[in-house]
DNA sequence: GCAAATTTGTTCGTATGTATT
DNA sequence: CAATACATACGAACAAATTTG
C-alpha cells in the first residue's frame, strides 16, 4: 500500500477539483453513495473529506452535503508607499484604510461589469464576493488596565503599569473584516490627551489628535507581520470554520515620537487581525505604476 | 450534548498545554492509556489529539507517541526601511538578506548565552533553534520557456512569450529557509544581459548587474504579500507536516524600470516561498529605533 | 543485524445525535 | 413531522514505523 486508500481519493478529487472538471459550488455525492462508488466504507470516504475539507478545496454543511467551494477574490490593503507616508497610515488600521477599501470596490465592481457573463453559472460561492458593500465600523471600546507582557514590551513601560485599550471591529458590507486593538501608556492622558478614553471615534484619527492635542508627532513606526492560529474570539467573529484551517495575519503596529536628545520613543501599539484567506498586502518603494495594485496569484 | 466529547478532551489538553502544566517536548500517554484515563475510546482520543495537531500543540510521531510542541523562533526579516532603501532589496530575497540574518543570529546566540539554563529542562524541540547555522543558497537553475499566466501579467507581455526563470533554495545551516523564483523577460538577454542565461550566481545581485550592464535601473518595486497552502514541492522542501496545517507566505516582487516618456515598466518578478509558521517580517516607516525589530507576539 | 514490543496509522462496521430541507 | 445528510462515538483488526533487547 503505496499511499492510503483515503488519500488516493482525495488526490483524485483534488485532481478534478483543479481541473476544474468540479466546478465551485457543485456538491459531491452523499457519504454512503461516494463510498459504493469508491467502493470504500463511508469512514475512508469522510477521511478523504477531511483532508480536502481541511486545505479548503471542499466545505462540508450538515444536513445538505459537501460542495467544492470557490476561490475567494482577496482585498488588497497597502501597507506602504514612499510616494505618499500617509497612505502607510492606513496599512489596515482604522477608519484611514476606509478611502483604498472603497476605491477598491469600485473598481471591482466595474470589473465584473466588464466581465459579466464570462464566469458563465458558477456556483454562488464565487458570484458577487463583496455585494453592495460598504466599509463600516463599530464604536470603540475603551479599557484601562494593566498592561500584558507583549505590550509593556514594545512601549517599555513595566508589565501592569496602566494602559489605555481602545478596541474596535470593521466590517465590509455585513462581512467581518478587521479587529483592531490600540494600547497606549496612561502617561498619555496625563498629558491631556483625554479624548482616548472616550468610547467613540475620533474622527481625524488618534495619530492626528495626538499631534494637535499634546504637540506629539509620531516620526516613525514599525510594522510587524505574523501568521498564527486564531484565537476563539476571533474564529468566531470572521466566521471561521472551527477546524483550524484557516489561520489570521497579524499586524503589529508600533509608533514612535521623536524625544529630545534620546531615540525614538514608542507611544502607541495597535493590533490587528485579518483572516489570512482573504486579504493580502501590498508595499510599493519608489516609482512604481499609478493603478492600484491587482491581488496576486502565483503556482 | 453542548460540545462534543473529543472537543471537551482537546479543550482540557489545551488548557494543560498553554498554561505550561504539560511542558514542551512532554511526552502524552498512549492512545489506549489516554483514552481510559478520560474513559473514552481510542478513536475519540484520536479525534482529540487530531484537533490539537492541526492547531500546532502537539505532534504525533508513528511508534514513538504524541508529544507537545514548543514554541518556534521566528526568524525576522526586513521588508522595507525608509533610512535604508537598500535593505528593501534584501526582503526575503536572495544572497541579499543574509547580511541581516547572519546579524540576527549572532544576536539570538549572544542572547541565548546570556539567558542560558533560564529555561531549565525544556525538551529538545526548543533548545538552539538554529545550532551552527550559516545561511547559503543553491547554485541557481536556469531555464527558458514560455510565461505562465500569472507572470505574464506581472511583466506585461503575452503568455507564452519567453522568459528566462531563475530558481534557488536558501537554508540557514540545514534547515530549508525559502525557495525563491525569478523571472525576466527574453526581451533583457537581447539587450545584452547575457549572465542571467548562466546557471551560476550573479555575485552583485542581478539588479546591480543589470544596472551595469544596460543601465537599467530598478527605480521602485511593488512586494505582494499573501499567505496559501504549500504545493507538494514546497511541503516535500520544507519539511511541511502533510495534514496541511502549516501555510506559506508568498512574496511577489515586482521589479520596474524607469522609461523615458512612459510610466514605470516591469522588468522582473520574483516569487519568493517561506513557511508562515517560523517567519515574521518587519517594514520600517520614518525614524525608528536602531537596533533589529525583535520577533513580535501577542494575544 | 534481527526479532519482539510499543505506538501510531488505516480501514472496516455499526449505532446514535444533530442540522437542514 | 419525515426524510436526508453530515457529526460523533464506540469497537475491532491489521499495517507501518520506531525503539528496545
Amino acid at each position: 500500500m503505496a499511499e492510503p486508500l483515503y488519500r488516493q481519493i482525495a488526490q483524485d478529487l483534488r485532481r478534478k477539483i483543479e481541473s476544474g472538471d468540479l466546478a465551485p459550488g457543485a456538491r459531491l455525492p452523499n457519504e454512503v453513495e461516494f463510498g459504493e462508488e469508491y467502493d470504500v466504507s463511508r469512514n475512508t470516504i469522510r477521511d478523504a473529506i477531511k483532508w480536502l475539507t481541511i486545505r479548503g478545496l471542499v466545505e462540508t454543511r450538515p444536513g445538505q452535503g459537501t460542495f467544492v467551494v470557490g476561490r475567494i477574490e482577496p482585498i488588497v490593503t497597502t501597507l506602504s508607499d514612499d510616494r505618499d507616508p500617509e497612505a502607510g497610515m492606513a496599512g489596515g488600521e482604522g477608519a484611514a484604510a476606509f478611502a483604498e477599501i472603497e476605491e477598491r470596490l469600485r473598481q471591482q465592481k466595474e470589473h465584473q461589469r466588464r466581465h459579466a457573463g464570462e464566469e458563465a453559472e458558477s456556483g454562488d460561492a464565487v458570484a458577487g464576493a463583496w455585494p453592495e458593500a460598504k466599509p463600516s465600523a463599530t464604536i470603540p471600546t475603551v479599557e484601562v488596565k494593566g498592561a500584558p507582557e507583549y505590550v509593556a514590551e514594545r512601549l517599555r513601560i513595566n508589565t501592569d503599569d496602566e494602559v489605555v485599550v481602545r478596541h474596535q471591529q470593521f466590517y465590509i458590507g455585513r462581512t467581518p473584516w478587521s479587529l483592531q486593538t490600540t494600547f497606549y501608556p496612561m502617561d498619555l492622558i496625563e498629558r491631556g490627551a483625554t479624548d482616548l478614553l472616550r468610547a467613540r471615534n475620533i474622527a481625524e484619527g488618534t495619530v492626528k489628535y495626538l499631534a494637535g492635542r499634546l504637540n506629539l508627532t509620531q516620526c516613525g513606526s514599525r510594522l510587524r507581520i505574523l501568521v498564527r492560529a486564531p484565537n476563539e474570539n476571533e474564529a468566531r467573529f470572521f466566521c471561521l470554520p472551527d477546524d483550524g484551517r484557516v489561520s489570521v495575519f497579524s499586524l503589529v503596529r508600533t509608533g514612535y515620537e521623536e524625544r529630545a536628545g534620546d531615540s525614538p520613543y514608542p507611544f502607541r501599539v495597535t493590533f490587528t487581525v485579518l483572516p489570512a484567506d482573504r486579504n493580502q498586502f501590498v508595499i510599493n518603494q519608489g516609482i512604481v505604476p499609478d493603478e492600484l495594485a491587482a491581488p496576486a496569484r502565483d503556482q
